[in-house]
DNA sequence: TTTGAAATGTTAAATAATTAACAATTATGT
DNA sequence: ACATAATTGTTAATTATTTAACATTTCAAA
């Protein structure tokens, strides 16, 4: 077995298994444990590697080529943010309800936060979401198909949009890149634009999840206004006097944690 | 912020970023390192957590709910084998090849092992396989859509369908439960039966991809006999022998490595 | 085959993480 | 508000991993 060899194998062992020990390595391969860190110490300038004391974790977010994973980026900003409002968000989930959930950062953490002791169905369209609800107990999953687009993690057909169309929820968390009182509820990509409208239009009662640097800002790809929604989750960024035109809209609930 | 409050923020945290340390955790929360190691390890009687020398892993099949997941088990079992065949098989990838990559913990390995110095397309229908391709580059990636099953992790629906039959390809990839040169190729779910020959006549190579474990077993559900392909790759486990039926069959190419 | 260079294995010293025991703090019920 | 229990923080001892230096093996060129 050749240094090269034994390299990819120990690449696509860790790939798979989402991480190891050094140890298990060495046993995999029948090499010391030196070879294996050596080995591991040049993957790791090349590969999403992260080596730590005791072992290495795959992690694509962790690269260098991170423009391929946009996300990456904006997990870490607004986390704790992200955080608070991903879980008022999934205190208004019940039992049995049937939720979509929209792309985007914000939309992984309700996913991760999904309450595993009541029944759900969740239907989804980034590949991230479902990837994260697929390991959740008693919740069925629909992921509408499509072409992969690597900055927004999103799924994108008609095929796609038909499934939408046809599994009608009762709740629907959506994210938004800008939302203005004046311009309404905006995203960056053009192509968003009909997954979004297609999954609010197919749910009764319309959730808009957006971080307080999301205030105030206009992008190109408009999709829906602040009126179309049941409900605004935000954090404490947002002064409460910026969210006053909202408060005057009768059918519309803000919620600033 | 209570001990549960802190536990929920660790577990997403975990999650989102696959992987942490306790330090890094520690420094998130703002607690001592000793009350992160308590909590990680409460946690990890609960969930999919691996508490390593340094740090805290997430991995699904390392879970004891690993009923719903049961490609896990088989990640393991034969992993030198399935390393092999999948290792020849990505050796027939060519530069713009179109391929559609079958479930099954192979068609996973097939997807680590993928070139990324020249461009691709993939098809799939995994949520596991999906999410390897994802983070290859110089790929396209197309998912066929549809109702999640935990079993083999397949998305499945009338649309997905549709989406695969719409794009053709020039190679297939596919696995099986059971080969068996009077009884044909068989699965175990009913319902992978059709997505299976649906991947097989949208192609124009179609490869078989199984380890000697598989050989001479029968399942119920049959999807095509081993005829329908023009090549098949399995690994020494077989005997030469067991495989002289298949080496008459003349448009067939057998591999056994 | 010989020789040198590169790769791998082995060991001990250095470093880092974990454990356990106790102190300090925070929560809970009366 | 008090006392008690539970939780969290701190520290030192223990245990594990890593590093570095050197020995050994392997491979390739002469």
């Amino acid at each position: 077995m050749t240094r090269d060899e034994r390299m990819k194998k120990m690449q696509a062992f860790v790939r798979m298994h989402k991480s190891s020990t050094i140890q298990e390595i060495a046993d995999m391969l029948g090499v010391s444990h030196m070879t294996v860190r050596r080995d591991l110490n040049t993957l790791s300038e090349f590969d999403s590697l992260r080596v730590i004391h005791g072992g290495v974790i795959y992690r694509e977010e962790e690269t260098e080529h991170s423009d391929r994973y946009s996300i990456g980026q904006a997990k870490t900003t607004m986390y704790a943010e992200k955080l608070r409002i991903a879980q008022k968000a999934v205190s208004l989930i019940e039992s049995d309800d049937i939720i979509i959930i929209d792309a985007g950062s914000t939309g992984e953490l309700i996913a991760e936060l999904l309450p595993e002791d009541i029944p759900l169905t969740v239907i989804c369209y980034a590949l991230n979401i479902a990837t994260v609800v697929s390991s959740k107990k008693n919740c069925s999953l629909i992921v509408t198909g499509g072409y992969f687009h690597q900055s927004s993690m999103v799924l994108e057909s008609n095929e796609g949009l038909q499934l939408l169309k046809q599994n009608r929820a009762n709740k629907t968390f959506i994210t938004a890149s800008g939302v203005n009182v004046e311009l309404g509820v905006t995203c960056s990509n053009f192509f968003e634009r009909t997954t979004k409208q297609t999954a609010l239009h197919s749910a009764s009662m319309r959730i808009l999840v957006a971080d307080s640097s999301k205030f105030g800002v206009v992008r190109t790809g408009h999709y829906a206004d602040v009126e179309d929604f049941d409900i605004i989750i935000t954090d404490t960024g947002v002064q409460e006097e910026e969210l006053n035109p909202l408060r005057h809209i009768e059918h519309l609930t803000v919620y600033r944690v």
